[in-house]
RNA sequence: GGCCCCAUCGUCUAAUGGUCAGGACAUCACUCUUUCAAGGUGAAGAUACGGGUUCAAUUCCCGUUGGGGCUACCA
């Protein structure tokens, strides 16, 4: 499919009418370094990686931080850790654009020489000012252009002074119209775009004009971020026009909003990745929510493996419109693949969980043998790795807290009685040869029989009394997870 | 304010110029059950509004409204 970018300038001159690279799909993301990775980034991301992957293309990561006051190495480095985790890799890069800042130099260096580019002393003291005043009159402001016809003398004389000019692109008169592959053609007339800084007066170039290029000189053919760059795309096809380079395939990917319906952004502190993997998400139910999150396979499906996703993905299936993070649906499919895993992958995951959170288990229920037991009934009921841990708590402390609502339903009705009975199962508890959720179930049912009561008037306050709990696995298999001493020691310190 | 993008159940979405507008999460009810989950069954719930085009519009066009984005020497 050909890309139909092109410019009519006012000579009525066809810049550009280029035809897609036939060398194959190369795509690519570039994050700016200043924060934490939110889930919009992660959604990009992998939709580039699909794109990639099903295409036998390839996926570059280029670090865009020429925003030096924000960027931070740190930053940088959670980024590629945060998208590892959720198994989203990388075949080149990271490239920084703060080590390539003598390529920009020179093409920004053609630009002035080819005169779509000019040298601007203003300050940004004094643009800001103006700014506000034409805000003040409800007015539209753009750029005076002032600067454009400096003469030899007056440029001399504020390089006397010592300022350092920035540069502006020079736009020329007309409209652009582009192709999105999501959104079909768009179009924005000339008058509407402003003489932008393609270098700042500190000679660091700003995002328009690196990540143009970049994405030329990296090859990049298909470009797909998020819908807030489709102003920018008409600032850079200028550009490409400018340097009469070839212009990518562009495809804007919806936003994802906030429960407010608001962009994500440093308020929505909860939605960065690695809050999520904080609070026991696994990767690969992020990755499949993630991408239904604008995008759809087309038949009524919801779990839908990595491997199928390669298959199933394609540009032509993503949304036009925004998607509000629905966080119970996420819960919803963190449960399903947890309950999915198999004993050695929750152990794996439960283990990974543990180490991010800095947690170290009591070594006698570190033990593979314990957690193996105990972790498919616990995550047969939770949603998260956090629920989990949560849900083990009773069996790595002897410090309970007691459920209140436990108390009050199971103990306090009728506190005697329920002791008596509780002992009374203690008593033959104790008796048993072999303790296992066979012959403590036994016993119990032994019991109820002869005292001609429901199972369940014992069994909620055993519960209560050796969990701390309302809710768990089945009661059984708790005692037998705790073990026969700890059974008959919890059974003989009964809460109040 | 200007420019651009968007509009199907509360949320994520499917569908077609003619469908009972389908699925999933959430909600509610019933069921299962020693609790909680999970499971099963069922219920409720949407084409924003107004004009066109058409035999027929949720679908195509225009407008309105609403939401979102951009409007930096941020990306």
């Amino acid at each position: 499919m050909p890309q139909e970018a092109e410019s009519d300038t006012q000579d009525g001159f066809e810049l550009s009418l280029r035809e897609h690279r036939k060398s194959g799909v190369r795509v690519r993301i570039a994050p700016s370094p200043t924060g934490a990775i939110h889930v919009g980034l992660a959604r990009s991301a992998l939709y580039n990686y699909l794109f990639a992957c099903s295409h036998g293309g390839t996926f570059v990561l280029r670090i865009e931080d020429t925003d030096v006051q924000r960027s931070t190495e740190e930053s940088a480095q959670a980024i590629i850790k945060g998208l590892g985790w959720l198994g989203i890799t990388f075949d080149e890069g990271p490239y920084y654009q703060s080590q390539r800042l003598d390529i920009y130099r020179k093409h920004a260096d053609q630009l002035l020489q080819s005169g779509h580019a000019y040298r601007c002393y203003c300050t940004p003291e004094r643009l800001a000012e103006e700014r506000e005043k034409a805000e003040a009159q409800r007015s539209a402001w753009r750029y005076d252009r002032r600067c454009l016809n400096l003469s030899e003398e007056e440029r001399k004389k504020f390089e006397a002074e010592g300022i350092k000019p920035a540069i502006r692109f020079l736009v020329p008169e007309g409209k652009t119209t582009f192709t999105d592959l999501i959104h079909g053609s768009i179009t924005r007339e000339h008058k509407d775009i402003d003489d932008f800084i393609i270098v700042r007066s500190n000679g660091i170039p700003t995002y328009n004009f690196a990540v143009v290029a970049d994405d030329h000189l990296m090859e990049i053919s298909h470009v797909l971020r998020a819908v807030e760059h489709i102003s920018n795309t008409f600032k850079q096809i200028l550009l490409y026009n400018a340097f009469g380079w070839e212009i990518p395939q562009f495809a804007h990917l919806p936003l994802i909003l906030g429960e407010d319906k608001k962009k994500l952004s440093k308020r929505h502190g909860a939605m960065s990745l690695e809050e999520f993997r904080a609070q026991g998400f696994l990767a690969d139910a992020m990755v499949n929510f993630l991408v239904l999150l604008g995008w759809s396979p087309g038949e009524d499906r919801e779990i839908i493996s990595r491997q199928e996703l390669v298959k199933l993905f394609s540009i032509e299936r993503i949304n036009t419109s925004n998607a509000i993070f629905d966080m119970r649906k996420l819960e919803w499919m963190n449960g399903e693949y947890l309950r999915a895993m198999d004993t050695s992958q929750l152990l794996t995951a439960f283990h990974d969980w543990l180490g991010y959170q800095g947690i170290s288990l009591p070594r006698e229920y570190a033990s593979a043998e314990f957690l193996s037991r105990a972790l498919p009934l616990i995550a047969e009921r939770s949603r998260t790795l956090d629920e989990v841990y949560d849900a083990l708590l009773p069996y790595l402390s002897d410090e309970l807290t007691y459920d209140e609502e436990g108390l009050n339903k199971h103990f306090r009705k009728d506190p005697e009685g329920v002791k008596r009975w509780l002992l009374l199962y203690r008593e033959r508890l104790e008796k048993l040869h072999e303790f296992n959720k066979e012959t403590a179930e036994g016993v119990l049912r032994e019991l109820v029989e002869e005292l001609g009561i429901k199972p369940g008037l014992v069994i909620h306050p055993v519960r209560v009394a050796v969990t701390g709990r309302t809710v768990g696995p089945p009661l059984f298999d708790c005692l037998e997870l705790l073990g026969k001493e700890r059974v008959l020691d919890r059974l003989s310190k009964l809460p109040q």
